[in-house]
DNA sequence: AACCGCCTCAACCGCGGAGCA
DNA sequence: TTGCTCCGCGGTTGAGGCGGT
């Protein structure tokens, strides 16, 4: 039998297609050239039957006992994707379909994982089926994920948010040596269902960034570096933003951020669904609302900020950019305490920023995203500006737009570190101004006047998968095309403190904008009596700015 | 028919974890 | 503890196919 297989290498190898059709790798392992390329039908064979005779493993020995010259690795790849028993070929069903979509959900990019549940399917198939998919819908400008889904869980969300009332803050957390998390139980987990009924539940799936993935398919967001170091770092109560470069490792799945360095609870609770683990100790924390910042903060990577979400214009949004010293998040990361905005965004999404003593000027817009990082750079100037002391005095005064107390935990924790850091390292203009430029570099995108409406119909046609209920449940027209839109919107429709501020603000961006445009913008807010509840119900004012934000200063 | 752009798929690469000496 | 090897995973790339112009 033995010799069956050595009788192939030799055919093989005499009859060539080893070695005459392929590319060989200039490297060579142990002085054998290997083969590189697509594999023949001969080395299939020879690799099935190296496997009947010897099992599967020791990839490594199966170029030194059948001649076949290919690495274990790729004698390991051909195996598991191609030529092992059971696999099943073909497109995927809906169900499958279905399914991936929600164990991306859940996992991430663990496409490994995610294949485990899908019998017959191979990670690269998913993963090669998902990132195709993200870009299909991305350049369609649209959902990554079904927006029953995201509806239902930023509705969710916004209940819990109300029924906990606020009552367990960050700063519970801040104080708190256990961050808690709460149950979740994914034994329901079904494949047809057309919404994520354990989105809500999932700490670290947001509603909101879900949504702002959700509408269009969020450019301005993509670019943002995703945010699994918060909830990593909630852990330990000294080190919030301890180090960026080591805490991000592009992995953000809900569960992956469970597993990393913590029990073995919730590792097997990652690893087996329908398995309820509470992690932490305390069930008083086991309510959402001690995630209430951090709902969104961290759930941008799974799916919502996928590491597989398509980069644009060139931009690597993928992974934590911090990885990537051309850009400058990667800068951000070696500010130490450089947060991400794009969990701060979510968290003033999920929770507007009520009121706290911290002093606007200490405040850094570090924590709060784009809208406030213009803000706070825009008081900044127009402080200094106009020599307005009393400014800081109102800003000090609770309610104001640019005070938090429970709303951003990351603020508090980012404390010491924002006060000798710019704001976000960058002008918070120019970082406007690229994530405009960057959205509005694809010409794919839909419109900004495209209702969320006009995209969810959009989707019904790309993606038969979704069922169009969000014109039922979501009555308010988002601006797909504008997440900073989106996001003025939320925050102003949950009660911000816009109103409050509004006069401060206004003179804050009318200093950003610079003399030219400040009149301008200014008789506009004034004209347009931008009311809190218009901005937040009219898509924001945003788009009916007069100028384009890539013109900012 | 030629070109172009997009999509799909297979394969490679780099990294990191596990196991072991 | 360190270094090595093996293995698996996730990201990326490139070839080929397909459809539109």
């Amino acid at each position: 039998m033995v010799l069956d297989g050595y009788l192939l290498v030799i055919i093989y190898q005499t009859a060539s297609p080893l070695i005459d059709d392929g590319d060989f790798e200039a490297a060579t392992d142990g002085g054998v050239a290997l083969k590189k390329g697509p594999w023949t039908s001969a080395e299939d064979a020879i690799l099935i039957d190296y496997v009947k005779k010897h099992g599967e493993g020791n990839w490594n020995a199966v170029q030194k006992h059948s001649g076949l010259l290919r690495c274990g690795k790729s004698c390991r790849l051909r195996w598991a994707n191609h030529l092992r028993p059971n696999l099943k070929k073909g497109a995927f069903t809906q169900e499958e379909e279905q399914l991936i979509i929600e164990l991306h959900a859940k996992m991430g990019n663990k496409w490994a994982r995610m294949a485990a549940h899908l019998p017959g399917r191979t990670d690269n198939e998913i993963k090669n089926y998902w990132n195709t998919r993200i870009k299909r819908r991305q350049r369609a400008g649209l959902p990554l994920y079904p927006p029953e889904v995201c509806m239902q869980a930023l509705q969710e969300s916004h209940s819990t948010s109300a029924v906990n009332g606020g009552d367990k803050g960050p700063h519970d957390i801040l104080q708190n040596d256990n961050y808690e998390i709460p149950d979740v139980v994914f034994d329901n987990l079904k494949a047809n269902q057309n919404v994520l009924p354990y989105v809500s539940d999932l700490p670290g799936i947001s509603a909101s960034s879900m949504l702002m993935k959700d509408l269009g398919s969020s450019q301005y967001y993509s670019f943002m570096p995703p945010t699994i170091y918060c909830q990593k770092h909630l852990r330990g109560p000294t080190a919030f933003f301890p180090d960026y470069t080591g805490a991000v490792k592009g992995e953000c799945p809900l569960f992956e951020q469970f597993e990393d360095g913590t029990s073995n609870c919730s590792n097997k609770a990652a690893q087996s669904f329908g398995v309820s683990f509470p992690i932490g100790p305390d069930p008083a924390a086991k309510n959402s609302q001690s995630f209430g910042v951090f709902q969104g903060s961290h759930s941008l990577p799974n799916g919502n900020f996928s590491a597989s979400d398509p980069t644009v214009e060139g931009v690597k949004f993928e992974l934590p950019s911090f990885q990537d010293p051309e850009t400058d998040f990667g800068n951000w990361a070696t500010l130490s305490c450089s947060p991400p905005l794009l969990e701060s965004v979510d968290a003033f999404i999920q929770s507007p920023p009520p009121s706290s003593g911290l002093e606007s000027g200490s405040l850094s817009p570090l924590n709060s995203g784009l809208l406030d990082a213009v803000f706070h750079e825009a008081k900044t100037l127009s402080s200094v500006k106009n020599h307005a002391s009393d400014k800081s005095s109102n800003s000090s005064t609770p309610g104001d737009i640019t005070e938090s107390s429970d709303f951003d935990i990351c603020k508090t924790a980012r404390g010491k570190c924002a006060e000798t850091l710019s704001p976000m390292g960058r002008s918070a203009s120019s970082l406007f101004s690229e994530c405009i430029s960057a959205s509005g570099s694809s010409s794919d995108e839909p419109s900004s006047a495209e209702t969320f409406t006009e995209l969810h119909q959009k989707s019904e046609q790309a993606d038969n998968v979704f069922i169009p209920e969000i014109q039922k449940e979501a009555p308010i027209q988002l601006d797909s095309g504008h997440s900073d839109a989106l996001f003025a919107s939320n925050w102003f429709k949950q009660g911000s403190c816009y109103d409050a501020d509004q006069t401060l603000m206004t003179d804050a961006i009318a200093t950003l904008l610079g003399d030219d445009l400040s009149s301008e913008y200014k008789n506009m807010a004034a004209g347009a009596s931008i009311s809190s509840q218009e901005w937040g119900l009219d898509s924001c004012a945003w788009n009916n700015m007069p100028f384009e934000m890539s013109e900012l200063p």
